[in-house]
DNA sequence: TTTAAAATATGATATTTATCAGTTTCCGTT
DNA sequence: AACGGAAACTGATAAATATCATATTTTAAA
């Protein structure tokens, strides 16, 4: 596998694109390849980060815990994103906790030559503010979505995101496979509720299911249902 | 009123305070001051933005309507904050309505002068970045309070949330006014609820009220209630 | 000041969602 | 292949919240 970030794909879809080639041969020799296992934190809220974590491989979930012990996942960032990148510009420990949702491989680009980079490149610091921004609509947007719809249309709502996100394998499954609790906890729900859902959708013939997989039998349907009908 | 930008106060408190004096000139020389009445718009969802608003008085509620015809409030824009930046950053339209809460007087930014700048002065869209960062990770924590806590935990909350942002008048009632209605969009719940929980309170003396005025009785219970007692 | 409209308030009820308890299925390990 | 534990599932019930209806109060306008 490539292991010079001059050459490597992912960049084309993240910050990093707006790097120099100093910049980028600063961050290719002073970055680490790390491989993490499903179910692994890269890090948790609360942690110091020494850097930040650009994708290669995998996903990884972002959360938090609250009080009574549930996760709340907020994000899902898969290759090309970069993980960790608002707590280092804040300056602050981690908010959320970042945990492996299959294996993945990262790679983790200290902090200081980030830094360096935000200081001197205004088109490198322009495009992280961009895709900053973005972010931020993502996350007005799951505001609006988790207290004014209901459990039903944000499950329909978030088999719709992985499949536009993350697509789908030969025989048609969601090529990111989650687990039901956290597809609970993607949409803000007890995994009673999730679970019970998921069955109605398969009994209505909206989704069909083979053991934790699942594959979207009827889109338009399952817009409808995100719709309100 | 002050109207130079240069010997402004309030731009202390946002993230022209990283400009020079020279783009602080382009700016004040470009800028024009509007009032807006209370109820009446900044600008709604969908409209495309020729600049940011800094707002010198008042408060703004940033909002986005659904399908079934309620506002979400997502954030409460104050003195000294600027609004509208996440738009202009992304060249996309609107994705909140900023709707005055109360009387305001803003300063409008056009936008071609802050693109101006991001691009030309690394500490200002450095420091715009560090306010974004802000906003998102602010963004995520309503997103796993809405998601985790209860209608009465999140109005305690709420009401926390103004004491400490826009304090209390001389007779001790909140500084920010809020219809009942408001407070419902910012907590994400049917009014009546909200009503029928700030009954409650009153009559557990929580907090005392005279009209809409609000005023907060017994903090360290209002704080238990929000952590889960 | 009067008056109408809007906001606040409260009760009754329906709906949604969470919780608890228990069963079944799946899957990795020995 | 057998075992054991975790995840998935289902039912019964409780709790939280929304909705509808209506009364009361406040506010703003004539």
């Amino acid at each position: 596998m490539e292991s010079r970030c001059e050459s490597c794909i992912i960049r084309q879809f993240n910050s990093l694109r707006a790097m120099s080639k100093e910049e980028l041969k600063e961050v290719s020799d002073s970055k680490t390849i790390k491989k993490v296992k499903k179910g692994d934190p890269l890090f948790e809220e609360g942690d110091k980060l020494n850097g930040v974590y650009c994708v290669r491989n995998g996903v990884s979930k972002l959360s938090k815990l609250s009080a009574n012990g549930k996760d709340q996942i907020v994000k899902l960032a898969t290759k090309g994103e970069v993980i960790g990148q608002r707590s280092v510009i804040s300056e602050e420990s981690a908010n959320l906790s970042a945990i492996a949702v299959n294996d993945m491989e990262v790679c983790f680009i200290p902090k200081e030559t980030i830094i360096n980079t935000l200081q001197k490149n205004p088109n490198f610091t322009l495009e992280v503010l961009r895709h900053m921004a973005h972010d931020l609509k993502e996350a007005d947007d799951v505001i609006v979505n988790i207290s004014q719809k209901t459990v039903k249309q944000r499950i329909a709502e978030a088999f719709l995101y992985l499949k536009n996100n993350f697509g789908e394998d030969e025989e048609g499954f969601l090529a990111l496979t989650l687990s039901r609790e956290d597809i609970s906890n993607v949409v803000g729900t007890a995994t009673e509720s999730a679970i019970r859902i998921i069955s109605e959708f398969k009994k209505k013939g909206l989704i069909h299911a083979s053991g934790k997989k699942i594959g979207i039998k009827d889109e338009r349907k399952l817009q409808e249902l995100v719709e309100g009908f």
